[in-house]
DNA sequence: CCTTGCCTTGACGTCGACGTGAACGCTTAC
DNA sequence: GTAAGCGTTCACGTCGACGTCAAGGCAAGG
């Protein structure tokens, strides 16, 4: 299968592709004329790199994945130094969460805050909820 | 105050300052050999800038704050725009920490799955836990 | 033969928020 | 006078993961 296929059935363009190559992870065979050729493995390959990507993943990080599949194991994640990316990515996470849950409160405050200074300063703006009996 | 005056008192870098200006924020009063001036009002204003960027706003998002400010309202957020920029922002930060909550369970899964086969596949790796009478 | 649609390499563009360095001027202290 | 420590503008570098041409080759169909 041509770069063109591959890309198709992964989902992704063949210019990832290339880059990828350039970066040392999915390497090619190549045909008569210069056209890069990928087997089936390369597409397992090729999708290990898109799932973590997808997870957030950054390129350097797939490498001891793809070097695991390329030993020769079932799967890319059989290897200890695929295990450790995992759980130095669950740490990121984890810390990554928790400052995001912090800002969001921060936020929230601060919009809470200035709602209220809002309608007090506005004149025109909503009167006071505390009517016990509504006029209509 | 001159621009490193400033930038100290902010916590930031006299680039930082000359970057903010070249985006249309924060304008600056020239002396007569050129140097920039700035007054406590500035400062407000930076401080401003600098707390929405620690909260992850980028640099177009604190605009209507800055803005505001130079209204001369009290507060960056006393004015409509700035809690749509709030409001929008807390959408995001939800809809983020979502994802990444997502992401973690997935990665959680399949880091507990590949634990699994690693150590089922190493044979002097650890043994079965279920006996009932340890040798020693 | 010509077009269409693959493929090749190479190289510059993108985005955001600055960092870094060059080459220079002003002020103040010694 | 000269060195230190401010300031000025201009302009290229950074990072990641590609996008987007440009210029050309190869294969197949009408």
């Amino acid at each position: 299968m041509r770069i063109g296929e591959l890309a198709a059935r992964a989902g992704t363009t063949t210019r990832a592709l290339r880059y990828y190559e350039s970066r040392g992870l999915l390497a090619a065979r190549r045909t008569d004329n210069g056209y890069r050729t990928y087997d089936e493995d390369d597409l397992r390959l090729l999708q290990q790199i898109r799932t973590l990507q997808d997870f957030g993943f950054d390129l350097e990080e797939t490498r001891p994945f793809v070097e695991c599949l390329r030993a020769g194991h079932p799967a890319g994640d059989s290897c200890p130094a695929s295990l450790a990316v995992y759980r130095r990515k669950l740490a990121e996470l984890d810390a990554l969460i928790d400052e995001l849950g912090a800002v969001r409160t921060r936020v929230r405050a601060e919009l809470a805050r200035a709602e209220v200074l809002a309608t007090a300063e506005v004149p025109g703006g909503p009167e006071p909820r505390c009517e016990l009996s509504p006029k209509t």
